[in-house]
Parts: C-alpha cells; sequence; structure tokens
DNA sequence: AATAATAATAGGAACGATTACTATTTAAAG
DNA sequence: CTTTAAATAGTAATCGTTCCTATTATTATT
C-alpha cells in the first residue's frame, strides 16, 4: 500500500474522535484540508485502513461507522442521543457455554447494550 | 389499522420461516399468491407490522432482516453460511453491573455471536 | 534528477436497499 | 348503498455505498 496524503489525514481525523463517526463525518471533516477529495477516495480508505488492521467497522442499524479501536470491546447506546460509548466485556464462560449448547465455535461477541446514559437516565 | 389481505400473507410468511428472511425475499414469496404486489407495499407492512409488535427487525451488516421471534434472544451468525440461529441467553448479572460502572440504564442487549456452525466448524 | 511503472485519485455514474408520492382501490362504518 | 379514509400498485426519489475511467502522484529504477 504506497503512501497517500488523503489516507493520512483519514487515519488521522479517525484516530481523534471518539465518535465512532460515518463515512460521511470523515469526508465533511477531510475536506477542511483537502477540498476537492471525493468521497469515493473516503470510502476506499476507510476499507483499506480496516484491510490493514488500523480500525474497525461496526454497524449502528444499517450505517456503518468507523473505530479506531481494534480491541475487542462492545458499545452501549443512549436510545436519548445516539452516543455509542465503548466498554470491554469478555466473557470467556460465554463462549464455551455456546460451544457446548450449540456445537458453534465463537469468533466474535458482537453487542451492543441500548438504554440509557448517564446524561439521559431517570434515575 | 384495517385489514389487507396483503399485510395478512406478509404476517404469514414471516411467521411460517426461521430464516429471517430479508423485505426482499418476502416480496418474492408473497407474489406467488398476489402476482401484482409491490414491494413498497411489502415494507411498509412490515413496518407495520413491527410498530403494532408483531415482529422484530433485526440488521445484519447492513442490510434489515425480519424476525417472528419478539422474544429477547440473540443471534448466532456462521461466517460460512451466513445462517442466524437464535439463541436465548438473559445475563441479569451483567445489566447491574453495567448500571453499576457506567451509570447505564440497560434496555436491551443485541448480540450478535460469529463464528462456524456446526456444519462448518473445523474441530 | 529524469523515466517508467502502476497505485491512488477526483468526479461522476451506477447500484441496492429503502422511502416517498400519487392516483386508484378497498375495507368498513353509518 | 354511500361515504370516508386507510391501503394499495406503480413509480420516482433518496441514501449509503461501490464501481468506473481518465488523470495524477508515489516510488523504484536508471
Amino acid at each position: 500500500m504506497r503512501y497517500s496524503q488523503q489516507r493520512e489525514k483519514i487515519r488521522e481525523i479517525v484516530y481523534n474522535t471518539n465518535s465512532h463517526p460515518t463515512a460521511d463525518w470523515v469526508y465533511s471533516q477531510v475536506k477542511k484540508t483537502i477540498p476537492n477529495i471525493s468521497l469515493g477516495t473516503v470510502y476506499r480508505n476507510l476499507k483499506q485502513l480496516e484491510d490493514s488492521g488500523d480500525l474497525k467497522t461496526i454497524y449502528d442499524g444499517n450505517i456503518a461507522r468507523y473505530d479506531w479501536n481494534t480491541d475487542l470491546h462492545n458499545h452501549l447506546k443512549c436510545k436519548h442521543c445516539g452516543d455509542l460509548i465503548d466498554i470491554a466485556l469478555t466473557d470467556k464462560k460465554l463462549h464455551s457455554k455456546i460451544k457446548k449448547d450449540f456445537k458453534f465455535e465463537v469468533d466474535i461477541v458482537e453487542m451492543t447494550i441500548i438504554g440509557s446514559c448517564k446524561k439521559h437516565a431517570k434515575t
């Protein structure tokens, strides 16, 4: 993979936010320094960065978001503000339970926990 | 909500499969008995059936699938054949842990467990 | 430093899933 | 029956994403 100014900027933008941005948001940000970048370039590079293990794609409903945090982790999603909060939860017992009960070999557990964040909880 | 032949057929189709079908598959099935039904009608009714609590939408990557099983449950997704298998896993300890650690009030835990089903596991 | 080879780009067309629009049909209440 | 409004078929529009192509830019080779 050859160097490109566009890809470096895209990586930098994703690495400097915790907001799990969409391709469109990344596009709007990168345009500030590279005004004539095209959206296709953003998508292509996000995919390449995923392939090289530099970031992870997560699906929020049916739209793709990008996450610099490639460690195994899950997300809390606030139903009021839509914010996604990272949490680390690895349940090793779950893997063996599923293996035993369903003869299913687990690679990845994708978990999104929906509810109310501390800004929006009633209690 | 007024009765319609189309909606009844759509409900029946979703209720008679465990394959978590897409709107397109439902459309192809319902066309067998109502040949000139339109895809928009399928989408509109699937949405209404979701609103009335008759089914649940689940997102598989970025495409919507529909599930007659509205009980809390999760899915095992085989990375080889794409099959989604229902499993019931409710971890009450998780809720209180998240409440305690993150001050986040949990409504729903959406979990997709990706790996190899028994038809495709190596071991 | 100039050249050659080819990866990456900008810009725009194409695509697949989904939603919106509108004139017509149909369920069902009076 | 008539009336009323919800639901429909058919189609256009939209959204997120991918694909295409002529041009540009990086890197390896002279």
